[in-house]
DNA sequence: ACGTTCACTTAACGACGTTAAGATAGGTCG
DNA sequence: CGACCTATCTTAACGTCGTTAAGTGAACGT
């Protein structure tokens, strides 16, 4: 089915298309700012297009989230092969915090934003999408830290623990994100509160003398 | 100047109405939700009155949160009566957390939105508003417990402390607001989360058998 | 009594996301 | 080859939003 089959690349293409110039819209000005008559107006097309193509913005916008997403999911697989969990700890944290902000406008809509209401058809859609991945990498690691005694004895619980780890990178790279232009607050170099953030993370849940793989 | 001044107290009482029927949808409905024409219709105004009184929708809503903010601050004093400054910082964040918690939508408004771009005239305004009165007021107990050799010889920057402290607990609060409903992470009561990352930025920040007051 | 001031209204503008209805190209099948 | 069909893209519009220009009218000072 030559024919066919071309035709499906073509509306294939015409996707991507408004997918990229989107994207760049998107990264550019934030979600608020991008219209989808600017998207429609940069691919040449009349913006009832694009909803051929995609239910509607929403849909559209995350869908670039989650594709650029996985490209961090990605960087996590070199940080398996550390040894010591804590390193891995560390390493998830820097790679997590260094995405955020080199990505704020993606990252301000995945996890600054409110999330709707989840319907049961949005639950299973999530099923392995590259955000939970990360959540469960994030929890893997912490089990392999329990697992190995790295962890002081009044934290037992894997969940709360990355989600505290989480919490504390979220902050960093949240509150940058949105106060960073705040004139009453001496920020130093974003990698440097990163840093100080997971090393203060990892002396207030690691234990002294804890093993080293 | 009898008629003069009750001129001004009937305009002011009509810019209270409008600031609290605003309230109550924002608090309700949060930022995006709320239009100028809903609020009008609660007062049975036009729309275009509130233009009288406000100079537009974002000067309405921050003034809202300005005025709310002040009653965080206003419990920050009970803290400053605590000897022990690790205690102080403790106290702060629960309450800090507490309110965050407790006022989502104005929560969101402060701390979890882009700022515009500060312009003169907006910094001239900031100083002294309640949200510097908190930063200052944290970076303030920092001090004191740096003073008082409280935190880990690597720890000597009071900013960079204040600001990892805010971030820990502006991690958790703002993770809870915008993914509190994410059907694959199994959150536990809020307030252990507050109270897990107060203990590991108190456990990571101070040093063993350090000073109390 | 007259003119002024100013809180408030009417009407409208322009931009937004989105949709109903139609055009028009291409492929399918007699 | 020609009639039908499918599916992409367009034209036109709807309803909503924040905001503003141009009044209106009652209360004020003089």
């Amino acid at each position: 089915m030559g024919p066919k089959e071309r035709i499906e690349k073509e509306k294939a293409e015409t996707r991507d298309r408004i997918l990229d110039a989107a994207r760049e819209l998107f990264a550019e000005k934030g979600f608020e700012a991008v219209t989808m008559r600017q998207i429609a107006q940069k691919i040449e097309y009349t913006p009832t297009t694009i909803y051929v193509h995609f239910k509607d913005k929403e849909s559209l916008l995350h869908e670039i989230c989650d594709r650029d997403f996985s490209l961090l999911a990605q960087k996590f697989l070199a940080v398996a092969k550390l040894a010591d969990p804590i390193e891995q700890l560390r390493k998830t944290g820097l790679l997590y915090a260094r995405f955020g902000l080199e990505n704020r406008n993606h990252y301000r809509l995945m996890f600054m934003s409110l999330r709707p209401e989840p319907t049961p058809e949005l639950i299973e859609r999530k099923k392995g999408n590259p955000t939970e991945d990360a959540y469960e990498f994030l929890v893997q690691i912490i089990k392999a830290g329990l697992a190995a005694g790295c962890f002081r004895p009044e934290h037992k619980d894997a969940q709360l623990i990355a989600q505290t780890v989480w919490a504390g990178i979220h902050g960093v790279v949240s509150l940058r994100i949105s106060n960073e232009c705040d004139p009453w607050v001496k920020w130093p170099a974003a990698e440097r509160s990163v840093k100080t953030m997971i090393d203060v993370l990892v002396a207030g849940l690691t234990r002294e003398g804890a093993p080293r793989a």
